[in-house]
DNA sequence: TAAACGTGGCT
DNA sequence: TAGCCAAGTTT
């Protein structure tokens, strides 16, 4: 612990700050569909979903796969398909990879029972220093850091901390603080209490002091800098990447769909036929997703005029996609792609973009 | 350590 | 509008 910390811990009153927190957790925490059950199954997967993600973006995916995997066994026993199918729109779908990999560990080798100690919880995939936190204080009981981004908003303006909240040194120097801070009789609401003040009052850009509990103890409150805090360094601008897809179907109203590598970006979703397309295109746009296509997959096709583009912005790159389609006649050679019926196509897992790309055929399908 | 990894809502 | 952000983890 840095001695400027150490200091103002010195001053600080824990009790009183642990009863503040606490009783105003009791009174104004929100109903959710997670804080409905105490199966730590149901934490872990609300815990999982939640990471980067807003609360009502999660609310209904949350509802929907738990009513699909109520428990571990359900979940471990499940195809990948149907786990990413559930998953599907949410984002970052390595967590449901991960999740449903580390389920099938604890089914095999915790007898269903979700670990309850630092070393076999962070031993699972996609079970991070936060996760691992959140599971222990929240399912157990167990008095371990959670530290997330709220937190360390929080906490930042509480006691003027002003390192960098991106780099893993300060993470880790606020799990240290927390550590000391927290309730040992109560760590599971403190821990909540601290993530819901920072989404409910404690907000990035208009935090809301004069409700704040704390704000007694509050360093940033009274030196006026909560609209400074936290100090977190800017990311880069994401990579304009062009590509172009197509969608294929055939007169018996088939649709012609690839599935995405195991590994990377959309990692073993479902996606339309496309190509990344280069710079300086000697061929047209279209003619490189010809060839691509006829390469690629060894099915002959004539491409429609183009159907529109698509803008698809990821947090790390955008896709400008460039949108055609096309009717199979002969696929005798075909390889890399399968044909599904429109019905069969609902049970694939497809990225947002793709789905984009459906919904721009669809109209114009019928409008024709 | 820094980049990869999704999506939708807000300012 | 364009950028920022939301209960992070993996490589």
């Amino acid at each position: 612990m840095n001695k400027d910390l150490q200091k103002k811990i010195d001053q600080f009153t824990i009790e009183g700050f642990q009863k503040q927190l606490i009783n105003w957790y009791r009174d104004e925490k929100r109903e959710l569909p997670w804080r409905e059950s105490l199966d730590p199954y149901h934490i872990w997967v609300s815990e999982i979903m939640l990471q980067q993600t807003r609360v009502d973006t999660v609310i209904p995916y949350f509802e929907n796969f738990i009513t699909k995997f109520p428990t571990i066994q359900a979940l471990a026993e499940a195809e990948e398909q149907e786990v990413l199918k559930a998953w599907e729109g949410l984002g970052y779908y390595s967590r449901a990879r991960n999740l449903h990999s580390a389920v099938q560990e604890v089914q095999e080798h915790y007898g269903g029972v979700v670990p309850n100690n630092v070393k076999e919880l962070e031993r699972l995939k996609g079970v991070g220093p936060y996760t691992k936190g959140a599971i222990l204080s929240i399912a157990y009981n167990i008095p371990e850091p959670a530290v997330d981004g709220n937190v360390m908003r929080v906490l930042s303006r509480i006691f003027s901390i002003w390192d960098d909240i991106a780099k893993v040194k300060t993470r880790k120097q606020f799990e240290e603080l927390v550590s000391v801070i927290i309730s040992k009789e109560y760590p599971s609401e403190f821990n909540q209490a601290l993530m819901e003040l920072g989404a409910m009052v404690c907000t990035p850009t208009s935090p809301a002091c004069l409700l704040c509990p704390v704000r007694e103890q509050c360093h940033a409150f009274y030196e006026n800098v909560q609209h400074e805090l936290p100090v977190k360094t800017k990311k880069k601008a994401t990579k304009q990447v062009q590509m172009a897809a197509a969608l294929l179907y055939d007169r018996q109203g088939y649709y012609y769909i690839h599935q995405r590598p195991s590994k990377g970006l959309l990692a073993n979703l479902w996606e339309f036929p496309n190509v990344q397309l280069k710079e300086e295109p000697s061929f047209t746009y279209k003619k490189q997703l010809e060839n691509f296509i006829c390469d690629e997959y060894s099915v002959e096709i004539t491409l429609t005029p183009l159907l529109g583009t698509i803008q698809h912005v990821f947090s790390h790159l955008t896709w400008n996609i460039s949108v055609y389609s096309a009717e199979v006649i002969g696929s005798s050679n075909m390889k890399g792609l399968i044909k599904v019926s429109e019905e069969q196509l609902k049970a694939y897992a497809f990225p947002v973009s793709h789905q984009k790309i459906k919904k721009m055929y669809a109209e114009n399908t019928r409008s024709e």
